[in-house]
DNA sequence: TATTTTTATGCGATTTAGCGCATAATTCAA
DNA sequence: TTGAATTATGCGCTAAATCGCATAAAAATA
């Protein structure tokens, strides 16, 4: 399965979903990813300067990884 | 289709590529996207401080979106 | 409810993206 | 091959990520 990432918020949501999952903390990921608890939190929170680098980095750490795609299916949002 | 997305020059080379299927310049590219086309340069070249919303915006203005996924299938480079 | 754990926020310092502008260096077409 | 278009690089500037450290706020749990 895929998780649809068009905004800093959706690819913070997908974080934040991966990492309870797996039931770790902001500072256990963190470690895992070399950032700070206060790092991920911003991630998590939407942030949409974080850098491309950290974003990988936590994605790695939950056993995530990204898919660039053809724009082509219609979000659950656009439907609404 | 789906271009898998695990590092910063993966997403550059994957930007590119579907820049000059769209027949797109970098300065064209930086107009739609609203980012110049140093930033352009810059981010196809992998560079791994770029912003998570640049990243986003050029996608978008290729048409293109990320998901994220589970790292399950091993990567070509993995195989070799 | 009280206590502990987790997450969010604040401050100063460092680093760097991305900007505007200019120009090499490279690529492509005439 | 040569001239034009494209891409890469450099400088000074501003804004902001991330850092370390500290702590407030919120959430989970006893």
């Amino acid at each position: 399965m895929s998780e649809l990432a068009r905004s800093p918020e959706q690819i913070g949501n997908a974080i934040r979903r991966a990492r309870k999952k797996h039931g770790m903390s902001q500072s256990e990921l963190g470690e895992k990813s070399g950032l700070r608890q206060e790092t991920i939190s911003l991630i998590e929170n939407g942030n949409p300067a974080a850098k491309l680098e950290s974003i990988l980095a936590v994605l790695t750490a939950l056993g995530l990884e990204l898919n660039v795609s053809e724009r082509s299916k219609l979000s659950l949002e656009e439907l609404l």
